[in-house]
DNA sequence: CGCTTACTTGACATTCTTCAACCGCAGTGG
DNA sequence: CCACTGCGGTTGAAGAATGTCAAGTAAGCG
């Protein structure tokens, strides 16, 4: 039986072994990307530790600044954003549990955006020797970092199909179908409901809608039985019907790990 | 005086002695990411040759296929776009003479996007292979073009922006800022002018306006005497007002090339 | 010359924003 | 315990920005 050898394992292999994956949201987001062995995942929680919290709506890297090192959320959701001289601003991206800040963005003058919480988060600080130090030693490490990457290019192009041309209703259906699978990915959401803290007016800045059009739109979306929300949570009721109305592919969001065309670099 | 030793010099090197640049545009723009030694612009050439033309309007990689090679503009206008089942498109983003769309996308279990041309191009097809050799023997063009891939990110971040807050003429400034100083960093512009035989049509599917809209917003721009256009040109006549109304900073576009934190990977 | 494609214009409809007020809840300090 | 405060959500009314439809014009091309 598993238990008799348990008090011989370390703590991230005997989780690994009991319940089929780590606890560590990180190993949980690249374990989906590329095959990892247990040295890798070591060192993916190595990653992980130190981590700390911080409050909801705080910068964690400034506009113009230039960090010395990536930043992984483990907990809540942060977001990459920009700010325009009037005080609108646009968020880029949602960095959710697993997801990872890379500074590679130090190669110009200034880093172009800043890095914020939505809601309070669990962040671990990467110095970018350790980065570099994983990925030099650990090859699907870095394969999966690699493939982590093209998908949230994938979503970025998507983000830009949703502010080009999609109505209202279908930014934010869309919005929340990928939130969901992202979040299914790594083990925070059940069933069809998951934590998500997060303001309207955040929405707005996502979506590009005010945010009095976002709470109309939120409004239909449960007239329309098709989603819930409260206790800052956010239930999808209908997930077909949802993702019919925003057009929704899930595609995008899972790469082919068996058709590897790019391994050297 | 250089023209005695000329003879003996091959074409890129006189070229580029003579006056400061090659003419191989994919050359001059790395040069603006990177050094580059002669056998660097060498391998660039090389990747150049057997360009060939491509019509407007047409798909060089369609949605959904799995390509094997790159491509790389040499002339002309071509992009990146997702269609929607209604028919609406979305381009996200262009491709200048000297961009090139790199197929690390294959890790995707599809394409999740097209490649097509605006205007007639001349294009050419890099074998996925023949790229890999290049970056593995010339650190410098690796080099360069991990910066190429750097602004072309914060070039999408900023069209995010664009479509997420920015009203309609405030888009089409901000692309045409945008689009003078990069074709001014590969010499496809003279003075504050270029060719820009893009439609009013594939402009609205680029800025998330109607073809209609944009109309009225470029005689606006006219009317402003910020621009002029005809003869598939775009005249800049008021650059420091148009950067003003759309709020254009410029150092996206502009890695610092001294301070380099990543050159290992 | 006739065809096609792109551009232009006007009238009208819709979507979304803005402004302003109000509600409700949670935290805080007296 | 209660009043106060602040933030987030909700509502209504009015207006601005943008889309749609339909028709007409101009320019390039075989």
């Amino acid at each position: 039986m598993l238990s008799m050898t348990g008090f011989a394992m370390n703590a991230p292999l005997r989780r690994s072994l009991l319940n089929g994956h780590s606890s560590n949201p990180l190993v949980r987001k690249l374990e989906g990307l590329a095959p990892l062995s247990e040295a890798d995942r070591s060192i993916l929680d190595q990653l992980a530790a130190g981590a700390r919290l911080a409050d909801p709506h705080v910068d964690l890297i400034r506009e113009g600044s230039a960090p010395d090192a990536a930043f992984l959320v483990l907990k809540g959701i942060a977001c990459r954003y920009k700010h325009r001289q009037d005080g609108k601003r646009q968020i880029l991206s949602y960095l959710l549990p697993g997801d990872l800040c890379d500074p590679d963005i130090a190669h110009l003058s200034r880093i172009d955006h800043a890095l914020g919480t939505l809601s309070a988060c669990s962040v671990a600080r990467i110095p970018r020797e350790a980065l570099l130090f994983a990925v030099e030693r650990h090859p699907n490490v870095a394969q999966a970092f690699r493939r982590a990457k093209i998908v949230e290019e994938a979503v970025t192009r998507e983000w830009l199909v949703n502010l080009g041309c999609r109505s209202a209703i279908e930014r934010i259906a869309h919005l929340f179908c990928e939130l969901l699978l992202r979040l299914q990915a790594v083990g925070f959401a059940e069933n069809d409901s998951f934590e998500f803290p997060v303001t309207q007016v955040e929405l707005g800045d996502t979506t590009g809608l005010s945010n009095v059009h976002v709470n109309r739109t939120l409004q239909e979306l449960r007239r329309q039985g098709l989603i819930a929300t409260g206790q800052r949570r956010l239930i999808i009721l209908d997930l077909p019907r949802l993702r019919a109305l925003a057009e929704f592919q899930a595609g995008y969001l899972q790469p082919a790990v068996g058709t590897d065309l790019c391994t050297a670099h």
